[in-house]
DNA sequence: AGCACGCCGACT
DNA sequence: GTCGGCGTGCTC
């Protein structure tokens, strides 16, 4: 049948497979189907380059530009088929917006078990039950075991697996006719942990609360992006909650809720496994097991799954009956991915709701600016941008009698700090411990002291790989690098000049702990960050503890910072967050007005008022003015006009084309020229490009070295997405052309978030 | 990204 | 004499 004659390679019927592969090339690979049965969209195992990839079917084809005698034979398919049109569609837009090889995005957005080679057997369970009645002559005399199960189907509504495999071992053969005849129907169930006892307590909405749930329920089909800007404790859950109960009411539909740190939230999750407990919920995030994980990925994409709540990756997973997306703190950095393809999970949410044209819900207490200024158009130019996104405020706190903690500033310039508390702050300790409260300091700092000195020489402990400070654990007795994880001995004298008194500076987590303990030696203290909580449910048992009233005084990093309810607890004192205000990134401060307004919100949770004190040596500095007052719309309108004044995002769009090698001199040429090459691509084009993208010169980042790796980057900036857009298609053409592009390592990050 | 093919140093 | 170092080049 086949020719050996040359081109055109035509043979006659489709038997070439078109399939996208696992690797870093940007396109499609054909092979040969030996008679196989293979339908678009299976997943197909393939050999290429000396191994063996599981690859997804693109196309079924009749023609190829590879000679034929190139071509591979496709050596197994898997029948099933994972992702919908729908998903392909959203994988295609983000791999050309992110610039990311095309099958890598695919196969990256699948559980782990579909992209190996070993058949992913599936552990669905079923419920079955009798669809019609079975005319008695189906059942042969001789059939005791049909019989029997036919018996017991009639008894129960629905029988499970365990109970017809109690009739027999040969149950699933037994009943297969009458499945087939359509006697008996079966559908998936999603096996669910047992939920907390049904809290009938169902918390009685706001004005405000209902005025949202009401405003997004008027608008439930079609496309339409809501920011729900709730202040903390403003019960943004329960507004969530009851959209759900009407959303969920429809049985066509799935709901899909994403949050930033699953394992940090699992109240959340909790309160949803109880109120909705009707309803099918499946969870998808890093802590699951990989066999759980394609579970409940497979319970989503079959539609079995009602709720789906998970990390940003979940915003890929297919569900055909998807009626409405909800991002709880959109704001929050984890929804970037900082690896492989550099998606933002709320930007690609979007993009899904648009395309799905269902809701999405964006909720925060401190909104990034991205969506602020989608949500209030440009205010202070005439002709400005109108509003994307509709904007609902909650300004109350649910609980009626919580009250707003009242929030001061502790100026550490006059009488300095002792070991880094100051005296009013002991004070309010103290106060707390008299009256039986709890305290919680927060210290974006983990380990002992972030520095080691010699007083002598004033050299100080460098991380060997990268650039930057070895912080002291004094516990572990080492110097550890919070960068790349390298640890060194901790030198009995000073490596420059011999000087035996090598001195910690400044203060971490352990310290503060230690000084605590020595203050108030009757209290019991806690540390919490992540050398503390290493083991899985660590920081659960601690959690109950704290609730319990075993403990007086928390002290921890930014891991405490989120959804964690203290009934007891009324004070949180702030300590060093000052090299934020003069930061160099220009989000520093709107990320820690958002990491203060949520350490803030953790104090007063319960019915006694909170009290927030902040130790600064900036206490008139327009952040904490703002903080003060509890006023983040203004703080972010004045930071709105920065952003604008300066160029910088939201004000325009970014990309980043990311450099590091060993040596930073193949960085730099590699940079230079690719700075040179995009300029030129702009001047070229100026006429066509509906902006001309700024494109700046080389620079190393704030870690200029990483892991042993000499970093750069060279930013491109743009008014116009498309212009943006247009030049990077051709840019990351040009690197992956460029020799120099196998010797070192690059990524274009855009939209980046730290650079 | 991997893996193979390919030419130069210290070892059973 | 080979085992293996990782340089460059390709993958249907």
């Amino acid at each position: 049948m086949c020719s050996t004659s040359a081109a055109p390679q035509v043979t006659t019927s489709a038997s070439i497979v078109r399939v996208v592969l696992d690797v870093p090339l940007d396109r499609e690979f054909d092979y040969l189907n030996p008679g196989l049965v293979i339908k678009v969209g299976n997943r197909v195992v393939v050999p290429f380059a000396g191994r063996q990839l599981v690859g997804i079917v693109m196309a079924l084809v009749n023609e190829t530009d590879i000679p034929l005698p190139k071509l591979k034979a496709v050596l197994q398919v898997f029948d099933d088929v994972p992702l919908d049109a729908a998903s392909f569609k959203l994988l295609r837009f983000c791999a050309d917006y992110y610039h990311y090889p095309f099958g890598q995005t695919v196969l990256s957005s699948l559980p782990l078990r579909l992209r190996q080679i070993k058949p992913a057997v599936s552990r669905k369970m079923w419920l079955y039950h009798l669809a019609q009645a079975v005319p008695d002559a189906l059942i042969g005399k001789r059939q005791q075991v049909l019989a029997r199960l036919l018996a017991l189907l009639q008894q129960h509504a629905e029988c499970s697996e365990a109970m017809l495999a109690a009739v027999s071992a040969t149950w699933r053969k037994a009943l297969q006719p009458l499945l087939d005849g359509g006697y008996v129907s079966r559908r998936e169930v999603i096996a669910t942990r047992p939920s907390m006892p049904a809290s009938a307590q169902v918390p009685e909405l706001n004005d405000e609360q209902a005025a949202a749930v009401e405003a997004i329920l008027g608008r439930l089909h079609g496309f339409q992006p809501w920011l729900l800007f709730g202040i903390t404790g403003s019960g943004k859950t329960e507004v969530y909650i009851r959209l759900l109960e009407k959303v969920l009411a429809d049985p066509q539909s799935q709901v899909l809720i994403m949050v930033p740190e699953i394992n940090l939230t699992p109240q959340l999750e909790s309160r949803f496994r109880s109120r909705l407990s009707e309803y099918a919920l499946v969870t998808l995030h890093s802590h699951l097991s990989e066999s759980e994980r394609l579970q409940n990925w497979q319970a989503a994409q079959s539609g079995a799954a009602r709720i789906v709540i998970g990390t940003r990756l979940s915003v890929f997973t297919p569900m055909p009956h998807l009626k409405l997306m909800i991002l709880d703190e959109e704001h929050d950095s984890s929804y970037k991915q900082q690896d492989g393809m550099r998606y933002h999970a709320r930007d690609v949410a979007l993009v899904r709701a648009k395309q799905h044209g269902v809701p999405v819900v964006l909720g925060s207490a401190t909104p990034s600016l991205e969506s602020w200024y989608n949500a209030t158009g440009d205010q202070e130019h005439a002709g400005g941008r109108k509003p994307i996104y509709r904007l609902l405020t909650l300004n109350k706190r649910a609980v009626a009698q919580a009250t707003l903690p009242r929030i001061f500033c502790i100026d550490t310039a006059h009488p300095p700090p002792e070991a880094g508390l100051t005296p009013l702050l002991k004070q309010a300790i103290e106060q707390r411990l008299q009256r039986g409260e709890q305290s919680l300091l927060f210290i974006n700092r983990r380990g002992y002291a972030p520095v080691l000195h010699c007083s002598a020489c004033q050299w100080l402990a460098d991380c060997r790989r990268c650039s930057a400070k070895a912080v002291l654990h004094l516990r572990q007795r080492v110097l550890r690098c919070h960068h790349c994880g390298d640890e060194q001995p901790i030198p009995l004298q000073c490596p420059s000049c011999g000087n035996p008194d090598l001195r910690p500076v400044g203060q971490a987590t352990q310290r503060i702990e230690e000084t605590l303990q020595q203050v108030f030696p009757q209290a019991r203290v806690a540390r919490v960050d992540r050398d503390t909580i290493q083991a899985k449910d660590a920081l659960t048992t601690l959690l109950s503890e704290v609730h319990a009233g075993e403990i007086d005084i928390l002290v921890g990093t930014q891991m405490l910072a989120k959804g964690h309810d203290f009934a007891n607890l009324t004070l949180v004192g702030v300590l060093d967050t000052d090299s934020a205000l003069y930061s160099p990134d220009y989000r520093a401060s709107e990320r820690l007005f958002a990491q203060l307004m949520q350490v803030a919100g953790r104090a007063g949770r319960g019915e006694k008022p909170g009290e927030v004190l902040i130790q600064t040596a900036f206490p008139q500095h327009p952040l904490f003015t703002a903080l003060r007052e509890q006023n983040y719309a203004e703080f972010a309108q004045a930071l709105l006009q920065e952003r604008m004044a300066m160029q910088f995002p939201p004000a325009t769009y970014i990309a980043v084309m990311k450099a590091e090698a060993t040596e930073y001199a193949l960085v730099n040429q590699f940079l230079t020229e690719f700075s040179l090459a995009a300029r030129a691509y702009v001047d070229q084009h100026a006429a066509t490009l509906p902006d001309q993208p700024l494109i700046y010169d080389p620079v190393r980042p704030g870690l200029a070295r990483l892991n042993r790796m000499e970093r750069g980057y060279v930013m491109m900036q743009s008014a116009h997405r498309n212009a943006l857009q247009q030049l990077l298609q051709v840019a990351v053409a040009w690197v992956r052309a460029h020799p120099l592009q196998a010797k070192i390592r690059w990524v274009l990050d855009v939209d980046a978030l730290e650079y």
